[in-house]
Order: C-alpha cells, then structure tokens, then sequence
DNA sequence: ATTATTTACGTTACTAGTTACATAATAATA
DNA sequence: TATTATTATGTAACTAGTAACGTAAATAAT
C-alpha cells in the first residue's frame, strides 16, 4: 500500500524525495561493496574539480547549483580526507581555490571505474521505459524555468475563482457592501472627499435613478468587489467605484466587473465610455489600458469633481 | 551552467533531490500565499487521517513509507498546532491512535481547495510532456522493486569485468599463484591434506607431466582466478583445485573456468569428467550444477584422496 | 579620497528526514 | 507457567542540506 503513488501531483515531492534516497543509499552501498573509501555526496565536487583543475568555492557552488556553505562543508570532508588540497589565490585575498590532490587524483582510476559501472547499472534501469525519467526531469526542469510550480498553482487557483465570479446586477441589500468596499480603499489610499459621499451614501439618487448601473461581483455566496457605470447622457458614461476586496485581489475581478460595463455601454449605445483615477494606482491603471482605456488630458473642458483625481482615460465606440 | 545535467545516469540522485526540494519549496511559498497555516510536510499525514478516520503510528508509518519517528515528529507538531488529537488503544495499551481534531476538520475545506489548485498546477506543470515525469516515477519505482540500483550496478560491474576475464594456459612464472590461491581457500575452510601439498607443490609431476592442464583468468595484469584438468586415462578426467581470488569473488570467474575445463575434456575426447567437493561449500556446488554435474554415490569404486571430500559430481560426455 | 556596494567566504542555527537503540506490552512457545 | 520473540512506541544522535547573518576584501560611485 502506497499512499503517496495514488496522490499523483500532490505528493510528487515527496515521491521524489523518496526515490532520491532510494538511489543515493544504493550508491552509498555500492561504493562501500567496491571496496572504495568514498562518500556519494562528495561526487558532484569531486567530478567538477576533475574536470576543471581548480575551483573556488563560489564557482562550484554556482556550477553545481548548491549554497556556498554546502560547498564547505564537502571541500572540508575532502581535505579532511586528503583527497583535496586548497590554496590561496594570490591577486585576490578573500579567494581560495580547491584542486585535486596526489591522493586525489590517485584514486581516480578506481573511481572512474565505479563510475562507468553506476551510469552503466543506470542506464538499464532507466532504458526501455514508456517514459524516460532522465527527459522528464529534463523537460520539468526546463518547463519550471519559464514558469514556477508556484505560479502554476496561483494560475490554477485564479482560474478556478474566476470560473466561480458571477456578475450580478444591483440589489438593496448590497448596498452595504457598495459603500464599505468603496470607502475601504479611498481611506487607504487618498481621503474621502464630498463628491465620495454623494455618490456613495447617495448612491440611489446620483447613479440609480439618473439611469446608471451598479454591478457586484459574487464569488459562492460572497460580495468579491463592485463597481458603478454613470450615465451623462445618451452618449456619454463613466466607470466609476470599482472596487474589489483584498483577499479576492489578484485574480482579475476588475477585469470581469469592466469588461461588464462596456459591454452594457455598448447595449446602451454610448459612444464614449471615460473614468478618473490617480496615476498612483498602478494596477488599476495597467488594468483599464488592458481593457482598452485611453488617455486623455485633464485640462480643457469638465474639471473633476474629486481632488485625487490626476489622470482621465476613455474608450470611444 | 549544470554539471549535474550533463552527468546522466551518475548524478540522477542529485537532481531527483534538487528537483523535489524546490517544489516541496513553492509548495510551502503557495501555502503562506494563500494565507493557509499549513506546513507541506504535513500533508501526508494529514491527508491519510482524513481518509482513515484514525491511525495508529505504525500504520501511517507503512502506508506513507516512512519510519516511525518521522511519523511522530509530524504527530507531535500537528498536535501542538492541534490540527489532531490522539487516544489510547482500550486492547492494546501500546497503541496510540491519531485523528483530526474539530481544529483540523475546520480547515479541510480551506485545505481541499488549495490542495486542487496544488493538484491542478501540478497537472499543468507535467502534462504535455514528451515524458511524463509522473509516470516516469512510476515505472522505475516498479522496475526497483524487480531489480535495486545495487543490483543493476553490480550487473554492470560483473558483465564488464567477465568480459575483461581472460583465460590462460599454465606458465611457469604463475606456478607460485597456483599454489597461494589453492592454499588459501583450503587453510580459510579446512585443512591442508597430504594430498594437496602432492597435487599443488608437486603440480609439475603429478598434473602436467601426465596430461593434464592448469588454467588462469587473467584480468588485465592480474591473476584472478585457477582450476587444474588431472588426467587419469584416455576416458577419464577430475576437474580440481578451483579457486577464485576474494576480490574477483562473485563475477563468475568460476563458471568461465569451468566451461573452459569442460570444452577442452571435450575436445580430447573424454568420456567422464568428475570432481570431489564438500557439502559445506554451497556457492561451489551450485557452480558445479549449473555447469552441467550430476551427483554420484560416493561408496563403492575408489575411495577419495581427500579427507574433506563427502560428495563427489560428475559429467558424462 | 572617501563612502557605498558587491563579492567571497565563513559560521551558526535550522529542517526533514534517517538509523540505532530503549522500553513496555502483547503473542508465541517450550 | 515461565521464557522468548515480536510489536508499538519513544528518544537520541546523526545526515545532508538550507537560510540568515557576519566579516573582510575588492570594486564602483560620489
């Protein structure tokens, strides 16, 4: 019975984990069975000093992908052994070099044998299988270079909320949630002005009833953000409030929330679609660019009603 | 740069290793992420009491193949984090059993959520693949359980050396050989009889001077091995005085030497080739079988030479 | 020329397991 | 029934690495 084989990708760690033991105490066995005083763990050291002469230690510690005081640790055993020698580079006094020594190389030959035997003894267990463990380290390894399994995992997560957000239109009963969102992140980030507190608390009169919108954003039962359309005329609308609560940031809610609303400008045959902001809030910026907003300058024409605003942006249809 | 890369089969320990530890790390990162109080090496255990109810220590330790101290260090930990708790076998009073806590049972579903994300980015990560990692695991795990590491790297030991192995005719400059290693085995088990100083100091006389032939393998410069063809007619053969050097024990230098007696009774146009043995010594009695000997009552006909001598095996051509 | 930053190496404390050994309870056996 | 073997758990010491921090030397910036 093997819990971990029936966990597939949640326990691939540790099944790693496990094999690597395995075949490290194997290797462990096999030195000792060969009659060779020799500690599996100093290979990697060992063979790059072999092949590169001498080494300092930051130079093996980053071919070999291992912490520099590992690297110490092992280069102390060798010494200690006799199997290297170090010494001092002279132009630069913070470096030390490790290289061979006689007893060192002397051991070589016998070693080099071993090794044929182990990538010999290596290659028929991992030949002839359906898949090779070798390629597919090989290909993890290069698959994680150009995305973390961290951010697999965040991707994966983003995407099983996303699928879960419902838009949903204006109830009473949300309107708590409209306001306190809101007021959230105006007092975290600028201060509540006037024109906050009539759209908001006002929120029926001055968006509602003047033919505007307010959508939600609902993940299972759960008020995840909010955010406003407000109509100036037939033509001309704003997006305004939106909002989303932290713990549901990250996973593209504004995004759905604005792709709603001009969807909705667009039913409603609007011909332009503006909003203010303040060119601190970087996400939120790169958010409406990535929707399609434009900017637009400031001066000439309406001044805004809100100070914190320092940036205008619209899409014309 | 990574050495480790492009050591194959030698250094697959080492990557296994590395490749494990840094998921096992953005498993932890993930955790923290999403703000689960959560340590990945739990996750085993954890996992296995919320599918068993309640555990025993010994029991997790073999579903999870890990030993029992991991197991209750892991217990210790996730109890202090009162994630489980633990109760008394009412039979056995040795047995303790673990199972979740209220504690622990609240946040499986914050858990369960994650772990499909984990389990989903896992899948993102691995599929596509020329090879899959995953299964990958799975066939060398089960090619591991047929055949160790161990064993499929003395394999390579033993064919590469075998067929290093070659046999030589008797020289004089080996006769000292001949002798060391016959005396060797013979003083190691029993004793040296009169009839063995006859037959090995006095080989010259009573082996070759009447027919008869002494065999070497040689492995590169190094004697490894010797066995004796004693003539006593035209029809008969004994094939004697076979020793292998400890160092070369276990790579069949002994069936090498046995075949080459046996083709050469062959070629002479011998009837019976036998041998006298003792019943203690199993590796050279199965040698002798698989060579082709049948055993043969020892009563009646000639008495033996030799004192340890209680089984005697023949071929018949 | 002085100061700040980076680099190279070293040390300490931690992590996640292991092996080896100890102890008590239970089961098997003479 | 007394003795022996086995099982379940626990503890201590070790292993092979890491992260975090410190120090000195070299390099870059002001």
């Amino acid at each position: 019975m093997d819990i971990l084989k029936d966990l597939g990708e949640l326990a691939i760690g540790s099944r790693l984990r496990r094999l690597s033991d395995q075949m490290m105490n194997d290797v462990k066995a096999i030195y000792k069975n060969f009659g060779i005083d020799f500690n599996p763990k100093w290979f990697p050291v060992f063979y790059t000093l072999v092949k590169h002469e001498k080494l300092a230690i930051m130079e093996l510690s980053e071919q070999l992908n291992i912490t520099h005081p590992a690297v110490i640790k092992l280069a102390k055993e060798l010494q200690k052994e006799g199997y290297i020698d170090s010494e001092k580079d002279t132009e630069d006094r913070r470096k030390r070099y490790l290289k061979l020594s006689e007893k060192g190389r002397a051991l070589l030959p016998e070693l080099e044998l071993a090794w044929k035997d182990m990538a010999k003894g290596g290659y028929d267990l991992l030949q002839n299988k359906q898949n090779n463990l070798l390629h597919a380290i090989q290909e993890v390894e290069y698959a994680l270079r150009e995305k973390s399994f961290f951010h697999h995992i965040k991707e994966a997560r983003i995407e099983r909320m996303l699928k879960a957000i419902k838009i949903v239109d204006y109830d009473p009963k949300y309107a708590d949630e409209f306001k306190k969102i809101n007021y959230n992140w105006i007092e975290k980030y600028f201060k509540v002005e006037q024109a906050d507190i009539e759209a908001l608390d006002g929120h029926q009169e001055k968006i509602l009833n003047k033919g505007g919108y307010i959508y939600f954003a609902m993940y299972e039962n759960e008020i995840a953000g909010t955010c406003a359309l407000i109509k100036y005329s037939d033509e001309r609308y704003e997006l305004a409030k939106m909002g989303v609560k932290d713990k549901f940031k990250g996973i593209q809610i504004g995004k759905k929330l604005g792709l709603t609303v001009i969807a909705k400008v667009r039913a409603l045959g609007g011909k332009v679609l503006f909003l203010e902001s303040n060119k601190s809030l970087k996400p939120a910026l790169n958010l409406y660019t990535r929707l399609g907003f434009k900017e637009i300058p400031m001066i000439g024409g309406s001044v805004s009603d809100y100070e914190r605003a320092d940036i205008k942006m619209e899409i014309r249809f």
